[in-house]
DNA sequence: TTAAAAAACGCAACACTTTTGCGTTTTCTT
DNA sequence: AAGAAAACGCAAAAGTGTTGCGTTTTTTAA
């Protein structure tokens, strides 16, 4: 797609065939991406180096960015691509991750109001995680009587 | 302590001298703990194993919990004894991560105030991250001039 | 458009974290 | 005090992520 290859040239990287599919996978995304996931999606025919390599490339020109997961995995999501640039991420907004279905989904910041934060501490960035059960997961329990 | 040895029991946890000193270490500790922390803080002599399969009962029972962490390492901390038990946690309190150090500090609740989430998905607990530089990071910059 | 430079790729090997199996020791129960 | 249950140490394995290196693809610039 026209689009995805003129993202990649304004952020730095280089058009292959790989990444432009892989940018693509995660416009496609509506939650978050593990290597694992990734792997899966290209019918495991893309070396898994080449796939960390392409992520820790597109996390440091400021494509995607680090979302929390429950099992230490690193999972990725999409940034807002008018806030961040080469090692200059800007999130300040929340995730959501699913007990059941496990999935991480970012939250826009709309949905999210903080009131106030105080210590010692001086905060640069925040994130807010969210636990509990996503909108399919809750649906399918509540049919199934759980 | 005592007061260790009686919250082992009443969690369902063996009294053994490493877990009453593992929890002892919690319980000093003002942010959390690696499994790596604690291989030291133990003089190495402790196996690994043993703390690993320590830390999951702990967490499992609702001792402990895992906190968020840079580096995708796990990370622990007590609970509120009060509000955790066996697989039911409870947390609504956040995170203080330092760029600079690299510690997680637990803020008490009284730090935070959550006005309005809301999405499609349902909040069982939560956990705002705070990322920024700590107070003794802080501090030891502004000496230095940096 | 083509040749050199830079970036990305695949493979093999490695480093590190965490888990599992198993036989032994310690703690708990009664 | 004896049997059952939990915790322990060791060795091995599984899983995640990184590094080195030679090759291929993409970019740059003449």
């Amino acid at each position: 797609m026209k689009k995805h290859k003129e993202i990649l040239s304004r952020f730095g990287i280089n058009k292959t065939q790989f990444r432009i599919a892989l940018l693509s996978l995660f416009f496609d995304c509506k939650s978050s991406l593990t290597i694992h996931e990734i792997f899966e999606r290209f019918n495991k025919k893309t070396n898994k180096v080449t796939i960390y390599r392409a992520l820790k490339s597109f996390e440091q020109k400021g494509l995607i960015h680090q979302v929390p997961d429950k099992n230490n995995l690193k999972k990725y999501s999409l940034c807002n691509l008018d806030s961040c640039s080469p090692d200059s991420h800007n999130h300040q907004h929340g995730h959501f991750i699913c007990y059941s279905c496990d999935q991480t989904f970012c939250l826009d910041d709309s949905t999210i109001k903080i009131l106030k934060t105080s210590s010692g501490h001086i905060v640069k960035n925040y994130n807010l995680i969210l636990e509990g059960y996503c909108t399919d997961c809750n649906s399918s329990q509540t049919i199934s009587q759980n």
